[in-house]
Parts: C-alpha cells; structure tokens; sequence
DNA sequence: AACATATTGTGAATAAATTCACAGCGTTAA
DNA sequence: TTAACGCTGTGAATTTATTCACAATATGTT
C-alpha cells in the first residue's frame, strides 16, 4: 500500500467532496463523477480507491458512506490529534476562523504568541500562551503538530523551538524556507509565491489565447 | 522550453533564495548549494536552470545576479501585473500586509467585500469595494487575477463573477473546490486540507520512528 | 606547459505517476 | 434463461519527472 503525498492530498478531496455529496442526500457515487467533481479522471480515482484497499461494486459504484469511513480510517488518527497555532495575527485568526470544529479527529489545542498583550486571552476557546511556553506547553499537552503563522522574521526561530518541542510536523505559512532535520514534516503555504505562480499562469493563459 | 507546475514552483523557490543569498553579499552560487537550500538536488537545480536557457561556469558556477535577472525575464510580466483581493475579513488582511510591496512586478489594486462597514475604506493604500463593483472595476482596472479570502459559503458566486469579469487566474483560500470553466487557472490553498495532510504525515513520521 | 580539480550541461537510464483497455461481474430486461 | 449493459479492478503501456554518470571546460598549481 504504496501512498504519495498525491494520493493523500487526493483522498483528502476525495472525502470532503463525497461528504457534500452525501448532505445533499445520495447513497453512492460512481468514479466518473467523483473524478469530475474532483477535477481528475476516472481511472485515477479507481487507482486511489483501491490503495486504501475499499471496493465498489460495479453496478452501483461506491457506497457513499462506507466509502467515506474507509477514507477516514486510512487518513485519521484514532485519537484525537492535537495541533499548536504560533502566531494571533490577522492570519492567526483567519485559521482558527477557518477551521476549529471542522475535522472531529483534529483540534487546536494551544495558541502562541509573542506580544504579551495577548498573552492568557481566550481566543474562540483556546487560551494563549506566551511563545516561551513553547517547550513546555507542547509536550505536556502531546501536541504533534504546528501551525506557522508569525511574520518571515521569526519563523525560524519557532520553528527550532517547535522542533525542540517534539512537533513532528509544521504547517508553514511565512514566506521563508525553513531549515529543520530531515525527520520533520514540512508542508509551506507561502503566500507570495502563491500568487507569483497564479500570475505566471494566468499570464500564460492570457497570452496563448490571444495567439490564435 | 517545457515547464511543468512543478518546475515553475521550484524556480520561484530558487529566485526567492538566490535573492537572500545576494543579500547576504555573495557573488555566486553552485548547483549544490542551492540544492541544498532549496531541499532539492545539485541535478534537478541544474535541470530547472538549463529549462530557462540559463548558463553557468564550470568554475564559477552561477553568478547570482544575472541568474536573478534570468529567471525574473522567465516568471514575470513585463508590466505590472495586477491583483484583485476578495474578502478583507482576517485572512484578507494578513495577505495584504504580508503581500503588499514584496514583488516589484505585482499589486494588489483592488479589494473587495461585502460588509457595507468596509466599503470605501482604504486599506494599507487599496480602497475597499463593495462585491458588486466586480464586474466594473476589474476589467477597467485591467487585473487578471485574484486572490479569493471569503467564507467556503459565499466561494464559488464570488468565483463566478471574478471570471464573468475577465479573471483568467484564481488563489483560493476558501474550503471549497470550485466549479471553473477549464480556460482558468486556480491554485487551491484550502487550510483544512493543509492541515489534515501535516496531520497524516506528522503521525506516519511518529508510528513509523517508534516502531524500530 | 602539462596536470589536477571541481563544476557544468546533458544524453541515457531509472523511477514515479497516470492512463489505457479489457476481463469479470451483478443487474436488468426480454 | 440468456443476452446486453455499464461499472469496477487492475495488468500493461505510456507519459512525465528525476537521477545518474560522464565528457567538456575553465581555472589554479607546479
């Protein structure tokens, strides 16, 4: 049961789309649409299906639920999974807007920052520690994941701590490389060249289609 | 010249770094260092910097600057480029302050929302529009892409008026996969998904490293 | 002037990801 | 009962991406 970080980021869409499907009240779904509400094709979708090893049956496809539950299995921990936020910026708190409460098995579980006037507030639930609290609040609290979300300045300097901390994996959004052991999992949301790649493609578009 | 996604993503990576590496007074670089920088290898660095048509010395490797220069003709725009930012809610506001004056060859020129408190207000320098100034201001102000940072909810009408409006490229920030005709380029960085990815590789890292 | 050195550029090899194409299978219809 | 249908599961083929490996090269050294 080979996995890429395709495959995951694939059944990861996988389930929240067949979650929608589902609230809009169908029982099963076939791989041809799955793949066109995923943007993918129908074989890639049979393919990924059955690495998590789940079998449709090929009269009515997947079975909407089961489907679900198995994706869940393979990509969930059992327990809860407890997750440290770094930074109560503006995008600080756009994450815990966006996602606190939506995934049952994932939880913010402490929130950091450095300026002390926002030390031992409550912000929707979570209180905030000071970032000196980092070694001893992570461990304590068995938290294995981090999200990143402080000015480009200072994210190397938590990220060290969080490592130091026993994080496993870190969520990055400032807009530097972060230099950490190769044992760490690191996924990078930088901003900037977030959009430098949607200019250059989008100028691509642009000027192929004006080539006619 | 073929370029895939993923060597674009590779040479925005190497420009940002081969900048800071200038920053810090070097002249020049070798295809191992930045490999190394970049989490890559010296013949992958290679590969990438051959597709833009860039040449290096045996013995001095890369001079810094003019492979800056290099691979700045191949990503950017001769002009500026502009951005339309929708939703000025948090996240809004942290992509302004972390975007806004970092690339000389992009701008946010318009921003928008629907909150009638925030119209007309200007913010960091870009005046704020009510949504239904979309289909206006756009085209007038001749921006091609956008940055979408409203709520999963209100996503996809937001989607279909920035392509009504002539939008050709999308950065999504919204949890939503959006329904797009197939001409439009769109970057999905959905920060549920984000974390539930760290979340599975986080824990992989951990079983596997116990299980010795 | 000849040699040693370290690095590039790249054809060829390898590995990884995706797609093709079709056998096998329940179900429905006649 | 039998035939026809449309879908899944998957081996094989194909395409794409990465790595290997080495000739070519410019410089410093003796």
């Amino acid at each position: 049961m080979k996995t890429s970080e395709k495959n995951i980021e694939r059944l990861l869409l996988y389930r929240r789309i067949l979650i929608s499907f589902k609230n809009i009240g169908k029982t099963n779904i076939y791989s041809k649409q799955l793949a066109s509400l995923a943007d993918s094709t129908p074989a890639q979708v049979r393919r990924d299906i059955m690495s998590i090893g789940y079998s449709g049956s090929p009269v009515h496809g997947y079975d909407l639920e089961k489907l679900i539950d198995s994706i869940s299995e393979f990509l969930d921990s059992n327990n809860l999974q407890k997750v440290a936020l770094v930074g109560l910026g503006h995008l600080g708190r756009s994450i815990i807007d966006y996602f606190q409460g939506r995934r049952p098995k994932l939880m913010i579980a402490a929130v950091f920052d450095r300026d002390p006037d926002k030390i031992d507030r409550v912000m929707h639930g979570c209180r905030c520690y000071s970032n000196e609290k980092i070694l001893k609040v992570i461990p304590k609290e068995n938290i294995n994941i981090a999200i990143i979300a402080v000015p480009a300045s200072g994210a190397q300097d938590v990220a060290d701590l969080l490592v130091q901390a026993g994080i496993k994996g870190i969520l990055n959004y400032a807009p530097v490389k972060l230099t950490l052991p190769p044992d760490i999992y690191v996924e990078n949301r930088d901003m900037i060249l977030a959009v430098e790649k949607v200019a250059y493609f989008a100028r691509k578009i642009t000027t192929e289609g004006s080539s006619t």
